[in-house]
RNA sequence: GGUCUCAUAGUUCAAGGGAUAGAACGGAAGUUUCCUAAACUUUAAAUCCCAGUUCGAGUCUGGGUGAGACUACCA
């Protein structure tokens, strides 16, 4: 049940009778603040038109009038124009009682809804790096978190497997690679393939350099140099299906395939669809030309096709080039259709950083003026950078952190911590593993999604991530330490099931109560504005109380069995809730650590 | 130049217009004959500047300052 409605409720039946109609907006429910006495506080101010009072004499005479008449409420104070409600212990344990009895808890039924989240679409000629890891983390989270509130969810990723990048890692795999592989190099497939990526940029800015050494301007250099006409060339012969270049383009990205799925198996992210923009990128083209028949779209002189934005405060935008080939939004405008048309989606979601809020916001608008209602339905997840201390990661420059590379030195960090902390002794080498990758991705999973998505995010390789405070391995550890005494219960053979014994609570367990309430609406919340970040807000709160409690309170040698079972009970909760929240953010919970 | 985003302890992050701005790391000081000390407790430390709206502003509005992104016939 949702408690702030209910005492919503309960409020405006006690103001109408003592003030007359109010207003929806007018009765605000808040939490208590700690530092005050009382579960939920009713914010008097904006009923003070009604009562004519003083803030003190309107809370006053709501928090008598509420008291009396609901039997739920225990008692009240009054601070300010601030009405402090205090529950009755019988009211949080019949809450308790309901999540302890509802295996979906925190789940929405059924919304009939399906979205589609894009998320990930790597370029095949380079490994992944930390951008991608907050893309896939963010993409593959917000697709837990709304298939938890009901919704039907379709991951989807779009491999931008051509064009003319993908050429010069080709081109200078053929002219420099002596037949390389990644059998005969050891390397993984993706971080091949990078680093004639690497080489060709090499030798294509040594070119430049020699012809602005000739005279010529840098801007000419960089369109005459022999090996960029080369890929260009190729490009052409990629685009006439010339079988040698297929068969290397294949080839080679055959190899990024099986690295970027390792990748993402470590990563534990996964996609019910994957698109190839190969394939996809010749769509739009109808769109185009029903564009220039509804005289929404408008053809240059030499061909080109545009839009004129300007009365929109944006720029003109060209949609297909002169010699009729698509460009990156023709193929967006036709695979947007495609998706709204064969999956019958209620909504689009583009996991996409930041950076491209300028084409994500001429694809909605571009859709709108043809009259596609749907373009209200395409949402932009629009995440900031991570950032270097230097600033920005660039490949070129060789400051990019390597997503393979982090994600084993968060492995191998979780391993030598375990090791010195004797953690792992009893454990075989296979447990001991899975363990370390747990802890190592709960840590480098939670750093990233704890930052609010849209916020630009700093990472300081050198100040490796923490293992301690306000983590992922903390709130692993709390489940850990849950599962150890409900083991403990197990082996002295106490019974923790059957009904929830009603007792007294001390205070601890009611804040603990209190969060595990909350978490329906928290993911809830988090659905609606597609941020993992106030799930992990939740969870590690939960956690926090949970070790608080843990300290003060002995839950095994408690000798009142209807009180110890109450406490079991409640450990066993805290700790599906924590697996409940930390699965949602993809992140796996260890029984020990 | 234009459009957009961001600005909170030394650092990295929180705070649906509500009370004395929360955490964590780092700093200082403590806790283990007792269910895992990757824990717990105590402590010092912050809303970029100037106006405005409001009973009430970190939050909304305007102006400034600073940082970043975008403004390709690349994707």
């Amino acid at each position: 049940m949702n408690i702030e409605k209910f005492l919503q409720q309960k409020a405006s039946e006690c103001v109408e009778a003592l003030y007359g109609p109010v207003a929806e907006g007018q009765l605000q429910i808040q939490k208590t603040r700690k530092e005050f006495e009382g579960d939920y506080t009713l914010v008097v101010f904006p009923l003070l038109k009604l009562s004519r009072k003083s803030p003190e004499q309107t809370a006053t005479e709501i928090g008598a009038y509420l008291v009396e008449h609901c039997p739920e409420l225990r008692g009240y104070n009054v601070i300010k124009g601030f009405l402090n409600l205090v529950l009755d212990g019988s009211f949080w344990a019949a809450r308790f009682a309901e999540i302890v009895a509802d295996p979906k808890y925190g789940f929405a039924p059924s919304t009939g809804r399906t979205i589609m989240v894009e998320y990930s679409s790597p370029n095949t000629n380079k490994p992944l790096h930390l951008g991608h890891i907050r893309n896939n983390l963010l993409g593959y989270s917000v697709s837990q978190i709304l298939a938890a509130n009901g919704h039907r969810v379709i991951k989807v990723n779009l491999v931008n497997d051509r064009g003319i990048h993908i050429c010069k890692s080709m081109l200078a795999w053929q002219k420099y690679g002596n037949g390389e592989t990644p059998e005969s190099s050891g390397m993984k497939g993706d971080h091949l393939v990078g680093k004639y990526y690497v080489e060709f940029d090499k030798h294509y800015k040594a070119e430049i350099k020699a012809l602005m050494a000739q005279g010529m301007s840098e801007e000419e250099a960089k369109h005459q140099a022999p090996i960029i006409r080369e890929a260009q060339e190729m490009l052409r012969r990629w685009e006439a299906k010339d079988s040698e270049v297929r068969a290397l383009w294949e080839k080679m990205n055959g190899w990024v395939y099986e690295g970027f799925d390792k990748t993402y198996k470590a990563m534990g992210v996964d996609f019910d669809k994957v698109y190839y923009e190969s394939q996809t990128y010749l769509l739009g083209k109808n769109i185009v030309e029903e564009g220039l028949e509804k005289g929404v779209f408008f053809r240059k002189e030499d061909g080109s096709v545009w839009i004129d934005l300007t009365a929109d405060g944006l720029d003109q935008k060209l949609l297909l080039r002169g010699d009729g080939t698509s460009v990156y939004m023709t193929q967006d405008l036709g695979t947007a259709f495609r998706r709204f048309a064969d999956n019958n989606l209620d909504e689009m979601i583009y996991v996409v950083g930041n950076e491209q809020n300028y084409h994500f916001q001429v694809l909605k608008l571009v859709l709108k003026k043809l009259g596609y209602d749907w373009s209200d339905h395409i949402y932009h997840l629009s995440y900031g950078m991570v950032e270097l201390p230097e600033g920005k990661m660039k490949s070129r420059e060789g400051t990019v952190v390597d997503a393979d590379d982090l994600i084993d030195d968060m492995v191998a960090t979780a391993r030598e911590m375990s090791q010195e902390l004797g953690k792992l002794d009893g454990c075989t080498p296979q447990e001991a593993d899975a363990v370390c990758h747990m802890v190592g991705l709960g840590a480098l999973k939670y750093f990233i999604l704890k930052v609010d998505p849209k916020k630009t995010m700093l990472f300081d390789p050198r100040e490796s991530i923490d293992f301690n405070g306000n983590t992922g391995p903390f709130i692993q550890y709390t489940h850990a330490r849950i599962c150890s005494i409900l083991r403990k219960a197990a082996e002295a053979g106490i019974d923790c099931g059957g009904e929830v014994a009603v007792v007294e609570y001390v205070p601890e367990e009611i804040e603990l109560i209190k969060q595990l309430v909350d978490f329906p609406a928290v993911v809830r919340a988090a659905g609606e504005n597609f941020s993992p970040a106030m799930i992990g807000a939740y969870v590690y709160e939960l956690a926090k109380l949970f070790n608080g409690y843990y300290h003060d309170h002995s839950i095994l040698r408690e000798e009142n069995e209807a009180v110890r079972r109450m406490r079991l009970q409640l450990c066993r909760e805290v700790a599906r809730i924590i697996a409940t929240g930390m699965k949602l953010l993809g992140i796996d919970v260890p029984e020990r650590m």
